[in-house]
DNA sequence: GATGAATGAGATTTCATTCAT
DNA sequence: AATGAATGAAATCTCATTCAT
């Protein structure tokens, strides 16, 4: 998970440069597709060097993924306090919202994380996917039981059942979203902000009816 | 999509042999992760045999990923008549359940279409999975206009985006469902089964109240 | 040499197009570029079979070739005995002219030939070029001494030499036309006609003076 | 044409070793019969090296063959310019010389040369070709002018034919001596130097006939 | 600390040849 | 006589990793 004291030794900009050439590869072609001949190519380095930095492919890769997953938790926290007082599914739209952008900022993260998701041979892929699910599972939990406290769900709801197909909803969508995004090769996007927009209403709206208590 | 003929004159178990060894082999590493090698040697026939019989890698691939295809599609099509004549939530609940004793009997090969879907080098990917969506959406969108009809579903609903959520809740209930049953070894699965029926009332109870009409 | 019995008991035409099929592989591929899977392929016909009539490769190639051979030569008898009378250099003209119409007749006999003089890893290379060599070599000097005994020839010129020189001329003349010919596809030849024929006279002209008694 | 850098660092003896290697296997065998496992072994060296070195077959094989065509024509000019001053035929019989010595130093480089003018699939033929010839026309070419302008032609010659037919004479000729040569297994050379300059005289006083003005 | 040449295992693929049917 | 399934050696090429400079 953590680089060698080589790598931190490095500056700032070089460590990007790194960091962000090899998202682009694993992203792309997966743990064992990746190639570290490509990644050293693409950024005019000596290959050794990476050897240096992170032991062999495996440390790359760990470093690499888990910066990533940071900053997602990072773009979730941020939603969730500054949504503090807003109703549950208002806070899931925005939630939605958030992940359509994160998106846009950074496409080749969350096709990094479907890499892990379904690709057996990653390092440690058991472990770090139990933490993922475990956060997320978190992060809607609390959502849950907030609005719950504040009478915004029908009672009797199980909230692990909930949270679960909250989380199948949202994150299916947004797995949509991805490869429409990435199949029109990353561009054309604009005119979708509306349409992203009209199925988020859509889908929460089936969410509220599903869970939420009627006003 | 269809062998030479000279896999077509083998025996038919030597023929299932062949096929269960590389549906073993794509599923566990995805299509460019799995190794011609491995399943030969696996087999206990000669390298060359293979290429004789489907040309090239892609060949075998493709071969293999279109029988799975076709086994699923006869499921979903037993299960959709059926169930002809019972309610919409019924037939969702019975889908999910052909869904999870398929898993059960087929373990590989849902692993095999998660691969599609998240290994970008897959030859024809895009095209394998355009198809693979359209027949999950017009499966679900025949139940549901069925339904409407029967003035199941509330009025006003939108089928589109209905069709989606239903697919996705669905789609991911089964993925969780395959990871588990894959992390824990094929096995300690029996003990699970009164699990996966809980789990799936719950699911279908909220798409119930979340589309269908109050009675 | 000589193909094994089982190949001489088949039709005729069932003969032929296998030969033919042999010399198009040999003459584009050489020897060991050529591909008896693909000459089956190409024939339709099963694999076991051509090892059945030859033996093995060694035995196709020197079959074909020699027949090929067999077809040149006939080919140059007829011109000699057909311009008996003639005097050398129309003897010349005419030999070159027919040479450029066996070419047209069958372009891949010449390539064939091509082949076999410069890969080295022919079996039987070395005998199949001397035998070549000698032939030609005779046919020019029997030329040439006709020629000479009919004062047609500058006195005290080397028979030898002078065979070399022409020999020379003609093979290399051929060599042109044929890369010229096989290069534009087999096609659009019928301009050069008057083309070559200009050439051709131009090349004997420099031949008479060069070895010709003035008149 | 270019090696990659990684190979231009390597160090001059073991640069020419491999250069070496390659001639002699690719001169063989030509460029699809080469093989590169036999060249390393024979080398002693990696497989992976030549591939680092060349990216692939064919980098190596333009590699090789350019230098050895460069070589060729460092030899042909050095033989015009000092031989600006002489008379063309007895610039012809010199060049002719020239090329039967670069024979004996380099028997390979000849046979090389003959391997892409008769192997239809080697990469980039036609260019290499076209390049060839008209080098070789340009280079007789020069020499045919000069010769004119100086008067020791005959009058109204065509320029171009009379270089095709001087293109062809000591181009077989050398073609014979580098097939005798080989034959020969490389040895026993040195009692046919009398003989090739007795046969270079010959060629070159039928061509002074054929070409040259009566002085 | 940085470099990149060297390595060799392993990948896909082709092919002549054999042999049971 | 004809077939074509089976074979395995050998081809080109990729890649993570090591290590001397």
């Amino acid at each position: 998970m953590t680089p060698l004291k080589t790598f931190q030794n490095l500056s700032e900009p070089k460590q990007k440069r790194i960091t962000q050439a090899a998202v682009e590869e694993f992203s792309e072609k997966g743990f064992t597709g990746a190639s570290i001949n490509a990644i050293v190519k693409n950024l005019g380095i000596a290959k050794g060097s990476i050897f240096q930095y992170f032991g062999d492919k495996q440390g790359l890769f760990l470093f690499v993924f888990n910066q990533a997953m940071e900053m997602v938790k990072d773009y979730l926290r941020t939603v969730r306090d500054q949504t503090e007082d807003e109703e549950l599914f208002s806070r899931l739209e925005k939630t939605l919202l958030a992940g359509v952008h994160f998106l846009r900022e950074h496409p080749r993260l969350y096709t990094l994380y479907l890499k892990v998701l379904f690709e057996s041979q990653i390092p440690f892929r058991n472990k770090i996917l139990a933490s993922l699910r475990s956060y997320s599972h978190e992060y809607l939990y609390s959502l849950l039981e907030t609005a719950k406290d504040r009478g915004e769900l029908r009672e009797n709801i199980d909230l692990d059942k909930t949270s679960f197909v909250l989380d199948a909803i949202m994150d299916r969508f947004l797995q949509a979203q991805a490869i429409q995004y990435l199949d029109a090769g990353l561009g054309l996007y604009k005119t979708d902000e509306e349409n992203a927009r009209d199925w988020i209403a859509g889908i929460v709206d089936i969410m509220r009816i599903g869970i939420g208590c009627e006003k």
